[in-house]
DNA sequence: TCTGGGGTCCTAGGACCC
DNA sequence: TCTGGGGTCCTAGGACCC
């Protein structure tokens, strides 16, 4: 005897998307904005109201160009603090909705509704809800993809775009899939696309009848895997909330003219104390500092430095990037520079490690458990040193590595 | 037509340790 | 004297996403 259980999941991922997101905002807050060709940004286009879209104009595109696609556009310089309020309005009717939210970006997020047939409704109901109080109660328009994965949710609503609302049936999800081109699956961009063509794979059905070892010796390990079960429609990834973010940096484009190693280390300073109060702000360390340089060429680089302990101070930031600068300077002085950025990795929790042992229970073995669970979790060489709190004194004890 | 600013994840080699 | 396998960490580069 056997038992086969086959779970055939619901469709019930909705990925929300918020149309032309930028420039829709400014349509919003300027009525004389609205039904014309909007670009937000200035030199390069940040977002393009769809009335500008209409007529080719795409992002990132040089502004110029643009204009030349629509010379009656307006042009309106970014207000991200608008955004970002808008952005907060948003998401908090997604938690409204369900507490099962993933953030992608400012402008889209998961949400899992699976558990809410009972006191919300199916999922297309629910996802028509949370469209009209988007438009009602922040004034804008979002566009809905529901599925049963995350991936397949993505891109019905990348469909249904703009303003629209689409549902994949558990069941049809490779009709709906195995027609669309290549360059809609997550993970495809301009050098995989290139390499598929070139194998005559256009569509995503396609890909699909390609054994996993073809496609693995053709794009790599993990980039094969992951194709081959997104064109299969297996997507096994749950909605995750809370996310952190790995990684914060900032950047600044230098133009072409020849820089002077001033103005260099003026940028660099301004990019630091900004990371710095970033950090800060959300309490977080770093021991990681990246140093990013582009060059004439737009080829780029980057060199970067792990610190023996973790910071959150401007100064052992800019410290670090002015060294990794100073040893980058013979290849700034040959290939010009015209970005320089830091992104500082390897983010910590600014609160140490703690474990709460009962007292009656510190003995070496209960102690070297939790450490041991602690260097699993965190890595070797960040759990280093134990700190024994009595009632009102602390020990303070380096680890031996192993 | 020359390309912003913010991120994520993967690969690969070398150092180092057991 | 030569040769292992397994693992972590760091560095650098690259593809991709919005």
């Amino acid at each position: 005897m056997f038992v086969s259980i086959k779970a055939r999941a619901e469709a019930s991922i909705l990925h929300a998307d918020l149309d032309s997101f930028y420039a829709s905002v400014e349509q919003r807050d300027d009525p004389s904005l609205r039904g014309r060709p909007v670009l937000v940004g200035g030199g390069i286009v940040l977002a393009a109201s769809y009335e500008a879209k209409a007529r080719g104009v795409s992002t990132p595109m040089n502004e110029r160009r643009a204009r030349l696609l629509c010379p009656d556009a307006v042009t309106v310089r970014p207000r991200m603090e608008a955004y970002s309020e808008a952005s907060k309005a948003v998401f908090a009717l997604f938690r409204d909705t369900t507490p099962l939210v993933e953030g992608l970006s400012i402008d889209e997020a998961f949400l899992d509704v699976g558990g809410l047939r009972r006191i919300g409704g199916a999922p297309e109901a629910i996802g028509r809800r949370l469209r009209a109080r988007v438009l009602d109660e922040v004034g804008l328009p979002i566009t809905v993809g529901i599925a049963s994965t995350k991936f397949l949710a993505k891109v019905a609503s990348a469909v249904a775009k703009p303003d629209g609302l689409l549902v994949v049936p558990a069941g049809t999800e490779l009709d709906f899939l195995h027609p669309l081109p290549i360059e809609r699956l997550w993970g495809v961009g301009e050098v995989t696309a290139r390499t598929l063509h070139e194998r005559g794979i256009a569509t995503i059905g396609q890909l699909a009848a390609l054994p996993e070892a073809r496609l693995t010796s053709v794009v790599g390990q993990a980039s094969g895997r992951h194709l081959h079960a997104l064109a299969k429609a297996r997507d096994p990834r749950p909605v995750e909330v809370g996310r952190r973010r790995r990684s914060i940096g900032s950047q600044r484009a230098m133009g072409r003219r020849p820089k002077t190693i001033e103005e260099l280390e003026q940028t660099l300073v301004a990019i630091a104390d900004r990371l710095g109060k970033r950090l800060r702000s959300a309490h977080r360390v770093c021991r990681t500092v990246v140093l990013r340089l582009r060059f004439d060429d737009f080829s780029r680089a980057t060199r970067s430095h792990t610190l023996p302990e973790a910071t959150m101070h401007t100064e052992t930031i800019l410290r670090a990037g002015r060294e990794l600068l100073e040893a980058a300077m013979p290849l700034i002085e040959s290939d010009g520079c015209t970005l320089l950025g830091l992104t500082l990795s390897n983010l910590l929790d600014d609160d140490p490690l703690q474990l709460a042992l009962p007292f009656d229970r510190v003995d070496r073995g209960s102690l070297d458990a939790a450490i041991d669970d602690l260097r699993d979790r965190y890595g070797t060489s960040i759990v280093t040193r134990a700190v024994l709190l009595g009632r009102d004194q602390g020990v303070s004890v380096p680890l031996l590595p192993d």
